[in-house]
RNA sequence: GGCUAUGUAGCUCAGACGGUUAGAGCGCGAGACUCAUAAUCCCGAGGUCGGUGGUUCGAUCCCACCCAUAGCCA
């Protein structure tokens, strides 16, 4: 295209109470592959994200697993970074909202849209919880949905009828924490007044701040602009939390801290100045004062340039559609109220189904990125179907594994691999390894005619239509196996008169192959590296596909891919079944969650030891014989004498009081935060007698032992003394 | 409940400013070939374009309502 541009892309940012999942994987390959396909193009891409590390889900899980907030989101990361490396996709700086820069940032963007004018506060009612010293999120509030009647309906809104309110209305309203009944109380909150900046949102939404260029899809803009021509117009979004929270203080505000959502966003250019100011950023021409000059530059209508932008550069962020209120509304807002510039695109993807549901844990289809790769499974397989299937429209993808396999094996093995894999063999004995050094002029011109189809494909690739994109390669691969068919050169191999065109015909069915490979390159990164070794060339931008190669040696080729073993997708689905975890009891809005369910923290304990054997089959009736029971924790303490029991003493319901000992004190080293949540136990365990008294029945928990084990929880709505079955 | 989207062959998707027999890939069936990772090439079967009603000479494409799915309602 025209001039090189400087683009600074981001991803949504995975929360770091879980391991990355398929639902993340789409939106962060479909966001990698652009960054590789915009660098292909010769633009010059700064590629940035984070983990996503505040709030209070995350303040919890930590707790749960008695760790402190720092420890626990610093070992997700880890794993976060490790599964994005090995899925290709690659940042230029990964970090943490959990820093220096955000919370420097935060405080700057704040401090000015305070300066602005554009915060208010004032006094909201809120459940608080008095057995936990703390306000209550809408998510851990659980009572009767006022409407309807429905019982264990959570605090905003209720599954069965559908009804939203507050949680300040529901019928015998009880704390997720603690199981005490919340009481409403006073607190100051802050807001920031988004309204402010409506014409501003207008003319952003109407391309009028990016040169006319739309900044996103049109049913995203619809949606947005339905929020923004609300009756009531926009309001006020609430940006303070009060303590305990994790997160950042707000400055000249004790005990009260910056809402997840407020530094989530910020947290993009948080990383994006840490690259700037590190040794990979002045390697890439970035230097300490780079950030705040692509920053401080806030577009006006009528502003673009000649090339149609208001700017020489461009900021994309790429998110799921959940998630389109706070990209599309606050955070112009905020950066537009802070002086800074708005964002250029919005990138917005769908949901992922797998087999055509919803991502389901039962069915195996809940999978780990991890979980992928450990089955053996190559990245740039998923890649590629994902590739097939993106466009720019916000729609729910669905991951069909049959699909899957049949895909991969057809278009990458059978189509495009096989190009190099049936003609190298000629080229190497006949040719010395070598390409012809020049062509016939039908091939020239079927070369040429490939070569300017595919051109097209940058532009596909920009508008992020890779369906499209790959729909385009596909027809050339199979133009370019029909002119091999057609060809027959193993026919003209068995006539030694017919060497030169034997060369010519081998020379253009490897240079289609080439013409693939560097198309194909953003999408399956890893399968063209080894297609470059094959050919011997290392080409970096889409140009190099303008021309053939000529005269050029290449490698004898090697399985560039396999096709995909069914079976693996099978150990895939297994092994999901088995990743079962306890279920978390709720959870906050989640920053960059592009998939329904967030995962519980139970990702951050140690890998789980070697699987236990199966137990042998047993009866329903032997099932039968135990008494399982919800107990609600009344007492919890340590055993004087002992390095390993707690003492229980449980609400049974209609059992009455139950005096448990359990041997889980190295994993649950404070007792007392263990008193009023569920457990589940036997109750027709014969009692025995220990040194410290009667333990009547035992206390059920998950794992290996020592300070691996995780008690099992029952939903709030459980009473004490349930049967469970 | 309101709103925003989506609904085209078994699967994943194109497409038509409304106009003669609605397309592709995969899968499936028959044939060809044997260079190639049982890959490739050719031919074929398969769809009342979610449903009902309307506008029109004519609608799958426009309108209304309905159904299903997803998301949002901060």
């Amino acid at each position: 295209m025209s001039t090189p541009k400087e683009i600074l892309v981001t991803h949504a940012l995975p929360y770091a109470n879980g391991p990355l999942h398929f639902g993340h994987l789409l939106g962060y390959i479909q966001t990698d592959v652009w960054v590789r396909a915009q660098r292909m193009a010769g633009n010059r891409v700064h590629f940035v994200a984070a983990d996503d590390a505040h709030g209070t889900p995350i303040m919890l899980a930590a707790e749960k697993a008695g760790t402190t907030p720092e420890a626990f989101i610093a070992d997700i990361q880890i794993g976060h970074e490790r599964d994005f490396l090995d899925f290709n996709i690659v940042h230029d700086c990964y970090h943490t909202t959990h820093s220096v820069e955000n919370r420097e940032l935060a405080e700057l963007i704040y401090t000015r849209l305070r300066d602005g004018g554009h915060i208010a506060r004032r006094s909201i009612r809120q459940l608080y919880d008095p057995a936990r010293d703390m306000f209550l999120p809408d998510r851990y509030v659980k009572g009767t949905c006022p409407k309807c009647g429905t019982p264990d309906q959570y605090g905003d809104n209720c599954e069965n009828c559908g009804a939203t309110y507050a949680p300040t209305d529901l019928i015998d309203a009880r704390s997720v924490l603690s199981g005490a009944a919340p009481e409403l109380r006073d607190s100051e909150h802050y807001f920031f007044q988004v309204g402010d900046f409506a014409d501003l949102l207008r003319d952003w939404l109407a391309g009028k701040l990016t040169g006319g260029r739309p900044v996103m899809h049109a049913s995203v803009a619809a949606k947005l602009r339905e929020w923004l021509d609300a009756e009531d117009g926009l309001r006020d979004w609430d940006i303070s939390r009060d303590a305990p929270y994790f997160g950042f203080p707000i400055p000249d505000a004790p005990g009260k801290f910056f809402y997840v959502w407020l530094d989530a966003p910020i947290g993009y250019l948080a990383s994006f100045k840490r690259y700037c100011a590190s040794p990979a950023g002045a390697a890439a021409g970035l230097d300490g004062d780079s950030f705040m000059r692509f920053m401080e530059q806030p577009a006006r209508p009528g502003s673009a340039s000649q090339d149609g932008n208001a700017h020489a550069s461009e900021m994309h962020h790429f998110l799921g559609k959940d998630i389109v209120n706070f990209h599309g509304l606050f955070w112009p807002a905020m950066l537009a109220g802070a002086g800074m510039r708005t964002p250029d695109a919005l990138h917005v993807n769908g949901y992922l189904t797998v087999n055509g549901e919803k991502m389901s844990k039962s069915r195996g289809t809940f999978v780990l990125a991890r979980t992928y790769l450990d089955a053996g499974l190559d990245p740039d397989w998923l890649r590629y179907y994902f590739a097939t299937m993106l466009t720019a429209a916000p729609v729910d993808l669905d991951l069909d594994l049959k699909a899957f396999e049949e895909r991969v094996n057809s278009h990458l093995v059978g189509k495009w691999v096989n190009l190099a894999s049936r003609s190298a063999g000629f080229v190497h004995k006949f040719f010395d390894g070598r390409l012809a050094a020049r062509l016939p002029d039908a091939e020239r011109a079927l070369y040429a005619s490939a070569a300017t189809k595919l051109a097209g494909c940058a532009a596909l690739y920009r508008a992020c239509d890779y369906a499209g994109a790959m729909r385009q390669i596909i027809e050339v691969a199979d133009a370019a196996n029909a002119y091999v068919a057609e060809k027959a050169p193993w026919v003209i191999a068995r006539d030694a008169d017919r060497r030169e065109e034997l060369h010519a015909v081998c020379t253009l069915a490897l240079n289609y192959f080439r013409l693939l490979s560097i198309w194909l390159e953003p999408v399956v990164p890893g399968i063209a590296a080894r297609a470059r070794a094959f050919l011997q060339e290392d080409w970096s931008r889409f140009e190099a596909a303008q021309e053939p190669a000529l005269e050029h040696a290449i490698a004898v080729f090697t399985a560039l891919t396999t096709r995909i073993d069914p079976k693996a997708i099978q150990t895939m689905i297994e092994a999901s079944k088995d990743s079962l975890q306890p279920a978390q009891a709720s959870r906050d809005a989640v920053p960059g969650n592009a998939a329904p369910a967030a995962e519980s923290p139970g990702a951050a304990s140690p890998p789980a030891a070697q699987p236990a054997d199966p137990a042998p089959v047993i009866s329903i009736d032997d099932f039968a014989r135990l008494d399982l029971r919800v107990g609600r924790v009344t007492a919890c303490e340590f055993v004087a004498g002992s390095d390993k029991l707690l003492r229980f003493e449980l609400d049974a319901g209609e059992l009455g009081t139950r005096q448990i000992f359990s041997g889980i004190r190295a994993a649950y080293g404070e007792p007392g935060k263990l008193v009023g949540r569920n457990v589940v136990f036997i109750a027709n365990l014969a009692p025995r007698k220990m040194r410290f008294g009667i333990s009547e029945g035992m206390i059920l928990s998950a794992g290996s032992g020592g300070s691996d084990l995780f008690l099992l929880d029952a939903d709030a709505g459980a009473r004490a003394g349930a049967p469970v079955k």
